[in-house]
RNA sequence: GGAGAGAUGGCCGAGUGGUCUAAGGCGCACGCCUGCUAAGCGUGUGUACCUCAAAAGGGUACCGAGGGUUCAAAUCCCUCUCUCUCCGCCA
């Protein structure tokens, strides 16, 4: 097992050792920078190359410098320290090396500015698109890989969850809004037991014959976390910050799931590491005003059951797959029926290096709607992360790939019940799964 | 919140100002030896960055984190984080 982080010791370096600070691979971008920039062009990010190129050189250049006075330094000393031990005068060498001190004190400050400004620059990078993934310039270009089940037809007008939800009684969306505000829900009676019924059902699942092992983690976690799995810096506008002592509410459980192994070292027969967590979620929406006010497609909170894999590299493109089918599974036993979507390098997160997304059908909005989306990071998280592995007892140490993906968005889940399962009288069947998490219920209304 | 103790390499653990690249042990790797096994012997054993076309080699940094004193810090001083013990409070 890998040497835990628990146990009376924490974390033994700054996130960032030495000069590592690592995204991408400086060595990468150093050698082949016309490649890297058309590969990221794809994206549709504006990036000031030439500002790298200039932060690299002096960089580099006045490492240079300080670590030939630091050299000198350290040689003077030693010969002092010779000297004095057999009662000679060194008053001549400590003048001489209290100067090199000095020029390194003065050194010092510029190399410290370049470093900052450099991995500033470096942690606002996003990952770079696996060399497969099709090129594209938003969610117009993203291809439909596969549908599975029909969308269900109504002899009478379907409504929106939101409606279905109020009518039964079990969603209270104005009451939610005096407690807290709007973009929050309240859940009651059988609505709040089918919230529980699909978190259990999700998690039996995956912790079972999927073989994940649940995890129950912080809600809140530290900047350095969030700088694992790169919502941070970048992204600090979208997630809620506690001040005093400073902690961000998770956005996602990958965020806790993903740092579990934060500057860990694995061998090779720990990999793979498959995580579940079922973890409320939060989440500011900046920026998304208008959009899907109504309902609970699009909340501050809301509940989610994350799946996280650290894999080998060479194995976690075949683990994508696998987890796709995890998450699409749920939807099957659910019946509800969906298509998987592989995004586009346009359209990609920040740190996802390749993208499926799973939309379940909505009938209320006669359309497809995301419920899942599962990613492969390749190795952009575990080098923020420093999470590592050794392929042979006596190897380098190699980044791990990370993974992860909704298993899955469970408010959106709910809706997908509710408006795929309407009947005509306003009641809303329960699914055969989850009959047994709902004390046999068959209906609710 | 109060009082105290602690944080050292893959692991255990020594080390209170200069034998600089951290004793010793375990583990691991390679080699030797013993008819097999067990044991034994020897050698080696971190990470990151810079330099070099590459390798070799050289250099710098890292003993929880950050800052300070000093020619010189694992070692002295300050701040912070985390862990453990006790007290208080608390779901």
């Amino acid at each position: 097992m890998a040497r835990a982080a628990a146990g009376g010791r924490t974390h033994r370096k700054c996130l960032w050792p030495a000069l590592g600070v690592s995204m991408l691979d400086v060595k990468l971008l150093r050698d082949d920078l016309d490649q890297v920039k058309k590969r990221m062009a794809t994206r549709g990010t504006e990036i000031d190359w030439d500002e790298f190129v200039a932060l690299d050189r002096d960089r580099r250049e006045a490492l240079a410098n300080l670590e030939k006075l630091k050299e000198k330094k350290n040689r003077l000393s030693g010969e002092i320290g010779k000297l004095k031990k057999r009662g000679g005068d060194a008053a001549a060498l400590m003048r001489e090396a209290e100067e090199v001190s000095e020029s390194i004190r003065e050194g010092e400050r510029p190399v410290t500015e370049i470093e900052a400004g450099f991995e500033k620059f470096m942690l606002r990078l996003p990952n770079l698109p696996n060399s497969g993934v099709s090129i594209g310039r938003n969610a117009d270009d993203n291809k439909e890989v596969r549908r599975w089940g029909e969308p269900p037809q109504f002899n009478f007008q379907a409504k929106n969850h939101w409606d279905i939800g109020e009518e039964l009684e079990i969603l209270d969306f104005a009451r939610a809004a005096k407690l807290a505000g709007a973009r929050f829900a309240l859940y009651k009676g059988a609505g709040a037991r089918l919230e529980r019924a699909l978190i259990n059902f999700m998690l039996d699942l995956h912790t079972g014959e999927r073989g994940y092992k649940e995890i129950l983690p912080p809600a809140l976690v530290n900047r350095a976390a969030l700088t694992g799995t790169g919502q941070l810096p970048k992204f600090e506008e979208d997630l809620f910050r506690i001040e005093t002592p400073e902690y961000f509410l998770i956005p996602t459980a990958e965020v806790p799931l993903t740092n579990v192994h934060r500057e860990e070292m694995f061998e090779r027969e720990d990999l793979p590491i498959k995580y579940v967590a079922y973890t409320p979620c939060f989440r500011r929406e900046a920026g998304s005003y208008g959009q899907d006010v109504r309902g609970l497609i699009r909340q501050h909170q809301f509940n989610k059951v994350e799946l996280v894999k650290l894999s080998e590299p060479e194995t976690s493109y075949d683990e994508l797959e696998k987890m796709v089918q995890d998450a699409e599974e749920v939807l099957r036993r659910l019946k509800l029926p969906y298509r998987v979507i592989e995004l586009c390098t346009g359209d990609m997160g920040f740190s996802a290096a390749k993208t499926y997304d799973l939309e379940v059908w909505l009938p209320g909005q006669a359309t497809y709607r995301e419920i899942s989306s599962c990613s492969n990071c390749e190795d952009f998280q575990a080098r923020r992360a420093q999470i590592r592995y050794r392929r042979e007892k006596k190897g380098k140490p190699i980044f791990v790939h990370t993974l992860n993906g909704s298993g899955l968005a469970v408010g959106r889940t709910f809706v997908a019940v509710l408006e795929n399962y309407q009947q005509k009288d306003g009641s809303v069947l329960i699914p055969e799964v989850l009959r047994p998490y709902m004390g046999g219920l068959e209906k609710i209304g």
